[in-house]
DNA sequence: CCCTTGACTAGAATTATATTCCAGATTATA
DNA sequence: TATAATCTGGAATATAATTCTAGTCAAGGG
C-alpha cells in the first residue's frame, strides 16, 4: 500500500469538509481540494468520480458517527424520560463537538448529490429508524409516554434540538448550550409525558 | 417600458424557482433558466448579475410574503395559546399552500449565496423578529406563558413544524397535516404554559 | 420630427471549473 | 522477478457561468 491503503481517500474527505465549510460547496473547486489534500487531480477523481460523489462520502461518513453514536446512549436508558433527555442532550453536544460536520450533515441533507449514495444513506437511516421506533414502543406501551404518531414525537423531540442547534452554529443562540439541554427536555418530556407533568 | 416594468424580472424569478425546484439549484444552468423563461442570457444578466443574485432574489420574494402573513395571523390573535396555534397553523398551511417556496426558503437557508442579499434578509428578518419578541414578551409579562429565553421558545414552537414540514415535503409524514397542527399546538402549548395544562 | 438617452435584449466571445484521459509509478502477489 | 491491480500526475476536453459588444425600443427635449 501507499502509506496506508484508504489513507488518501481520508485524506481528500477531510480536506473536502474543511474547504466546504470554510467557503461553501458550491464555491469550492476540485482544486481547492486538490491543494488542501495535497492529492493530484487525478487522484481525487481516482477515488470519488466526482464532486457530487465526494460530497456524498462525506455525508456518509459524518451521519454513520453521528447515529451509533446516539443509539449507544440512547440504548444505556431504560426510563422514558432519561432516555429523551439523553437523545436531546447527545444531538446538542454533538453539534457542539463537531460544529463542521453539523452544519454540514445537517444543512445539506436535502442536496441531489445525496442521490448517488442513496441506498447506503437508506439502509442507514432505517436501522436507526427502527431502532428508535422500538424505544418508543416499549416506552409507550409501557405507558410512560402519550401514544403519538412516531412523526410527530420526532418532530416535538429533534425539531427543537434542530433549530437551537441552528442558531447555536450561526452564532445567534444565547442560551447556554446545557441550559438549552435542560429547557427543550423539560419542553419534550411535558409534551411527551402520559401523565400530567411540571 | 417593454410590455411592463418588471415584467420579465417577474418571469426570470418564477422560471428560477420552478427550475430549482424540479432539477435543484446546483443542477439547473443559467441557459435552462433562458429556455424557461424565454429571455436571453443577456436579458437574465441584466436584470440579475449572478446565478447568486438571482437566487437571492428568489428566496427575498418568498421570505417576504411568509413572515407578512405570518404577522397578519399573529396579530389578530389576543389570547397567548390561540397564538401559538396560530402560529404553527400558518406555518404549516404556507408549506402546503407553496412546497416549491418552502423547499427553496427552509432548504436553502444557510447557502452563501444569501451573502450578495445580506442587508435586504437582515431588515426584513430584524423587523419580523422584533414583532415576534413584543408579542412574547406581552404574554409573559401578563403571565400566560412561561419565562423562556426567545431563542428556545422559538426552537420549541417553529423547530416541531420544521421537522414535521421537512417529512411532509418528502412524503415522509404519515400524519394528516390537520392533526400535525392539533398536536405540535399541544405540545407546544404544554411545554410554554404559565400553569399546568393537559 | 429628429436626436439623444436610458432601459432593455440578443447572442457571440471569454473564462472558470468539472471531468476525462492516458501514461507512468507503486505495491501486492504469484 | 514478473505481472496485475491500484494509484498518481497532469494535460486535454467539455460544460456552464460570466462578460462584452452591438444593437432595439420607448419617451422626452429641442
Amino acid at each position: 500500500m501507499h502509506a496506508q491503503s484508504g489513507f488518501r481517500q481520508k485524506e481528500i474527505i477531510k480536506a473536502a469538509l474543511d474547504c466546504f465549510t470554510e467557503m461553501g460547496f458550491n464555491e469550492t473547486t476540485m482544486a481547492d481540494i486538490c491543494l488542501r489534500s495535497k492529492a493530484s487531480n487525478g487522484s481525487v477523481y481516482h477515488h470519488f468520480k466526482s464532486k457530487e460523489q465526494l460530497a456524498s462520502a462525506v455525508y456518509l461518513e459524518g451521519i454513520r458517527e453521528y447515529q451509533t453514536g446516539l443509539l449507544g446512549d440512547l440504548d444505556k436508558e431504560h426510563y422514558a424520560t432519561r432516555g429523551i433527555t439523553a437523545m436531546i442532550r447527545y444531538h446538542l453536544n454533538w453539534v457542539a463537538r463537531n460544529p463542521e460536520w453539523s452544519r454540514f450533515l445537517f444543512q445539506r441533507r436535502h442536496e441531489s448529490f445525496l442521490a448517488v449514495t442513496e441506498e447506503a444513506i437508506n439502509a442507514l437511516n432505517k436501522d436507526f429508524a427502527r431502532r428508535i421506533e422500538n424505544w418508543f414502543a416499549r416506552h409507550i406501551k409501557a405507558g410512560s409516554i402519550r401514544k403519538i404518531p412516531l412523526d410527530i414525537m420526532i418532530a416535538v423531540i429533534l425539531g427543537p434540538c434542530q433549530e437551537y442547534a441552528r442558531l447555536y452554529l450561526s452564532g445567534k443562540a444565547h442560551t447556554r448550550m446545557d441550559e438549552a439541554v435542560r429547557e427543550i427536555s423539560r419542553a419534550a418530556w411535558a409534551a411527551l409525558a402520559r401523565k400530567r407533568n411540571i
